[in-house]
DNA sequence: ATTCCTTCACGCGAG
DNA sequence: GTGAAGGAAT
């Protein structure tokens, strides 16, 4: 397929700063890959100049890819190519002795940084009502918009400036640095280094941001500051697809690079390659119903294709049958039809499980992607924290984890931690004899532990990744009974992947045990291991996962209020926009055919609930969509040449359409209490007495 | 000092 | 359902 002339266009105009706006299926990552292509090969570009930033680890992978079939591997490895935490982390390890970091620093996750702060909470007296939770997620607001100081104070608290404060002092002891600290310190560097940023600024001459609309505000700043001599910005987004706000997304990135680029070209990309007319024009249909967007008019050539399915489950055990049977009969009926083909979506990592059961039972091929349950594993956690700890030693996290293993008392850890608030935990245990207050047998514990790791250390300076990890894992495995080596054959595997790759390529400098833990952390998709992905297997994933990828056959399931959209969103207009924008990129995904499902009782934190419908199946206009098995009416029956009144626009009065957000739709059958009480009869769930007051009533129609 | 047991809170998404 | 936390029992 060559290009269309709107992307031939875009290709072509290779200087100054330019933004894409792109709908779905439009062909973004084909522009993006051909554009660098078109660079080096036409324009002569040095490849090393270039600079292509994508905001998840899958991108990057698909987008390199990509590239390599246009370019040679020479010029490829040339590139810097990579997802903003993982070429800032890249740049801070190099400069990282301006900031008074050591360039083998740690990075916390996100449980790392609860636990210090739950750690802080214990050790200052600070009236403050939040959980460890919420505390980090507000800390990484702040970073994320780069908040000065006395803005902390003044948006916040003085309480919570000063945790933010300690934690800030606790990483740097630790030689820590968390996800967000990442894009925080590039920003310090190069807003404090001139020079540093300068040679940045010489060698990133060319810049390409995929997915721009998912950037926040400092890596915007970081962008504007590498790119203020050259200029040469080239962004990709579409606001349709913003599903990250909770990590500090801002569609104003898009809106306003007109002002922050103030020469910039917009162009637009509208035609969509990939799914059927039925597809298509249910997306519109759906995201129509956002007031927040640039309004644009996504169209495509494609035929009309089938119209989209929609099965109601009894429970979600009858849901992932349902979806085992379809993909069983449809691979029998058409033979040349490929389990790759097929994607499972969900809206929460959790939703997996059941339908792996089921997927397993009719022994079709699959494979989950999304590393939450690797990571979350004891004993990969464990064997990670002496990974860490023996890169780096200050790593307190690490060395407060292993301790807890070591002794199980739990007075003597939090002895350990009271010394770690003065003091570097690694200190304390190395001059352990100076400390009265333990026991002789816990001081053994201790000392041995601490030499165990000692000659670790000495041994990773000269053995590679892999062979190191070896001797710790046979370590591990003697240490703690219950651990097996298969438990770990996973992981060592790739280490060994990863090692024999690096030789491959002769990087014998990232061969080492950091060069690993660097590209476990923020390099590699831990799915892409193993070369998996050429294997003819259905992809089981959350809808954040699957942007950018397609399929021909997509499920959408568990869509039910409360999970999706989820529970927390339903309250706020924005978040339910942003919950209907991730429904819009699950259902982009599809290129033929696209199934949806709900369930009536779902298990869920060990209760069964009742859901209804989520209101997204409500919103699709009923000439794109068919109902397996439901016999109530449509929304879209009702409202069938009807005006369409999305908001509450008038008073509620008897007679009139509603919905709730709990109920459904329904008919408002009288008023009492001085309209302050509205009986309505719910389609779902029969007559409820609603208080106006509490409950919000949505007037579908008068 | 250690293990065992009950209770309680929590619950989304990614790097 | 899970993991953390704290109390009870050994």
């Amino acid at each position: 397929m060559s290009l269309n002339r709107d992307q031939e266009n875009i290709i072509k105009n290779i200087n100054g700063p330019i933004l894409v706006i792109a709908g779905a299926g439009s062909g973004k990552t084909r522009v993006i890959t051909y554009r660098i292509a078109h660079m080096i090969k036409e324009i002569g570009i040095d490849p090393s100049k270039i600079l292509a930033l994508t905001f998840t680890k899958k991108a990057a992978r698909e987008m390199k890819e990509r590239i390599s079939k246009m370019i040679s591997i020479d010029e490829l490895e040339k590139i810097t190519l990579g997802t903003f935490h993982s070429t800032f982390s890249r740049i801070l390890r190099k400069e990282s002795h301006w900031l008074g970091y050591n360039p083998n620093y740690t990075i916390y996750d996100q449980q790392d940084s609860e636990n210090v702060i739950k750690k802080i909470l214990k050790d200052i007296n600070v009236d403050i009502n939040k959980t460890p939770r919420e505390i980090i997620r507000e800390i990484s607001e702040c970073k994320n918009n780069l908040y000065s100081k006395s803005l902390i104070k003044k948006k916040k608290s003085d309480s919570f400036a000063k945790i933010y404060e300690i934690y800030t002092k606790r990483c740097f002891q630790s030689n820590a640095l968390d996800f967000d600290d990442i894009l925080l310190y590039t920003n310090h560097l190069f807003l404090n280094f001139p020079n540093i940023l300068k040679k940045y600024q010489e060698k990133f001459q060319y810049i390409l941001i995929d997915e721009y609309q998912d950037t926040n505000f400092a890596q915007n700043v970081i962008i504007k500051n590498l790119s203020s001599k050259n200029k040469n910005v080239f962004v990709v987004g579409d606001d349709a697809q913003s599903i990250y706000a909770f990590r500090g997304a801002n569609i104003k990135n898009i809106l306003n690079f007109h002002v922050d680029y103030s020469e910039a070209k917009i162009f637009r990309l509208e035609q969509n390659y990939r799914s059927t007319n039925h597809i298509v024009q249910a997306s519109n249909n759906i995201i129509s119903f956002n007031k927040n967007q640039i309004t644009k008019k996504i169209w495509t050539k494609n035929e009309n294709g089938e119209i989209i399915k929609i099965y109601s489950a009894l429970s979600d055990k009858d849901e992932a049958e349902y979806i085992a049977n379809y993909i069983f009969s449809v691979i029998k009926k058409n033979k040349s039809f490929q389990y790759k083909n097929i994607a499972i979506l969900y809206r929460t990592n959790k939703q997996s499980y059941i339908i792996e059961y089921y997927l397993k039972k009719k022994n079709i091929p699959y494979k989950i992607y999304g590393s939450i349950s690797f990571f979350k594993r004891k004993e990969i956690r464990h064997l990670l924290y002496y990974f860490r700890v023996i890169i780096n030693p200050n790593d307190e996290e690490s060395i407060l984890y292993i301790t807890n293993k070591i002794i199980k008392n739990k007075n003597t850890v939090k002895q350990l931690i009271k010394l770690s608030n003065k003091k570097n935990i690694y200190d304390v245990i190395k001059k352990i004899d100076n400390y009265e207050i333990f026991t002789k047998k816990t001081k053994e514990k201790l000392k041995k532990n601490f030499l165990e790791i000692e000659k670790f250390r000495i041994k990773s300076k000269i053995l590679d990744a892999y062979t190191i990890a070896k001797h710790i894992v046979y370590f591990l495995l003697e240490l703690e009974k219950n651990y097996h080596y298969t438990d770990f054959q996973y992981i060592l595997r790739n280490i060994f992947y990863y090692t024999e790759e690096q030789k491959k390529l002769k990087k014998s400098e990232d061969n080492s045990l950091s060069g690993f833990v660097q590209y476990l952390y923020v390099e590699k998709d831990i799915d892409e291991f193993n070369n998996e992905n050429y294997e003819d297997k259905v992809s089981l994933m959350t809808v954040h996962l699957s942007k950018g990828l397609e399929f021909s056959i997509v499920f959408i399931t568990g869509l039910e209020e409360n999970l999706f959209p989820s529970r927390s969103s339903i309250s706020y207009q924005y978040k339910i926009e942003e919950e209907r924008r991730l429904f819009y990129v699950a259902l982009t995904r599809a290129q033929k055919i696209a199934i949806l499902t709900y369930t009536k009782y779902r298990f869920l934190w060990g209760k069964k609930t009742k859901n209804i419908p989520s209101r997204f199946i409500n919103e699709l206009h009923k000439k794109f969509i068919h109902i397996e098995n439901e016999k109530v009416k449509h929304i879209s029956t009702l409202l069938e040449n009807k005006k369409f009144l999305p908001e509450n626009s008038g008073v509620i009065k008897k007679g009139i359409i509603v919905f709730h957000k709990n109920f459904g739709i329904g008919t408002v059958i009288k008023l009492e209490n001085f309209n302050k009480i509205a009986i309505v009869n719910f389609m779902k769930v029969g007559k409820k007495r609603i208080l106006l007051q509490l409950n919000k009533l949505i007037i579908y129609r008068k």
